[in-house]
DNA sequence: GGTTGCTATGCAACGAGTTGCATAGCAGGA
DNA sequence: TCCTGCTATGCAACTCGTTGCATAGCAACC
């Protein structure tokens, strides 16, 4: 499992509470890595039981008073231990393949549509990306201007992240359209 | 959820047993879908319950009695039903994303070691994939050769969603090759 | 004869993820 | 004033998936 790991991630890149980290987590983290505000709280909770994160009150004006989680020690250990484990690269899930295959067993007009649905999802997404992407990363090599500094590592492993969620969005997209284009050859002859 | 339907679709593919079930979800429908055999007899118990399937005991020599399962009229029509549900575009679970953000942080060298490994596993199984295409899918036009017969749909659909296997891994070797340059150029410098 | 290994099925316990619901302060608009 | 909506946190119940273990027949090999 990786939510603790994620979360140690995302609270070094910038310290929050778990409000804050739900909010991320429809965002950027969210590209590569889905996590409810339910599952946050709870690891959050069970992460500060074991010394992972340090705790801070902030009140504030206007809303209520929030957590602000920040990574201990501990906790730079336990992820650092965890980058160290090898992992098994990982099994894929997907239900429209099983869609696509249950089709022939029903009607593919409405498979079509589905697809079709799923295809402007991912659209709509590889926009998102590359609007990120252009707002965060402006510029060929503008993100190496700044000599040598360590947080160019990090922004520059963002970016690669990100790249790598542009290029999953267009090879969905591109599949799709083969599977649209798979439909339409036998569709019409039924 | 979907385990129940992706095993609607293979036993309508082909009737069998949990075990062999089991088997399958280790190769073809596996590419997209992966379960264990402690899953599938689960699932398969609850289905039997439900009506969605039909058990028939098949007594074999040299190895011990096996249950074979096939879907029953019940299990056709949810199904059916499920194909006609809408489902949301999945959500990514990227460890291996967490683990590149995470490396900002951490020694980036072990990440190179680990990207490569994954990188070696997914050109064995694109390796794979495509092996497995030219067995189950020669010649170009091969599968249209019987006239709109409807086990070219079956078989049609099976292509394409293996086509979607090979797009996926050949992507992510690009995208690893993508993770290994940008991890060269500010790795050495450390 | 004992070990290993494959087919074939299953239980029990645990951990992770989802869903519904609840609370509470405060802002802004109808 | 009431309703909606956002910030902020949390409980409880449930489902799903994983892991370890157990059983049992039979084949092949040393």
């Amino acid at each position: 499992m990786a939510l603790e790991h994620a979360i140690l991630v995302s609270l070094l890149e910038k310290p929050g509470s778990g409000y804050e980290l739900a909010r991320r987590f429809e965002r950027s983290i969210g590209y590569f890595w889905t996590a409810t505000h339910q599952q946050i709280y709870r690891v959050l909770k069970r992460m500060e039981n074991d010394g992972w994160v340090d705790v801070r009150d902030v009140p504030q004006q206007g809303r209520p008073d929030k957590k602000e989680y920040s990574v201990a020690d501990l906790g730079r250990a336990a992820l650092s231990s965890w980058l160290q484990d090898p992992i098994e690269p990982e099994s894929v899930r997907h239900d429209l393949a099983v869609k696509i295959r249950g089709a022939a067993f029903d009607d593919p007009a409405v498979l079509t549509r589905e697809v079709e649905r799923h295809r402007q999802a991912h659209r709509d997404r590889l926009a998102h990306y590359r609007a990120g992407e252009t707002r965060d990363f402006p510029g060929p090599e503008a993100s190496t201007a700044a000599p040598g500094a360590p947080l160019d590592a990090e922004r520059e492993l963002q970016h690669v992240v990100l790249r790598g969620g542009i290029a999953y969005e267009q090879m969905m997209i591109d599949w799709l359209d083969d599977v649209l284009a798979t439909l339409a050859r036998f569709g019409p002859s039924r």
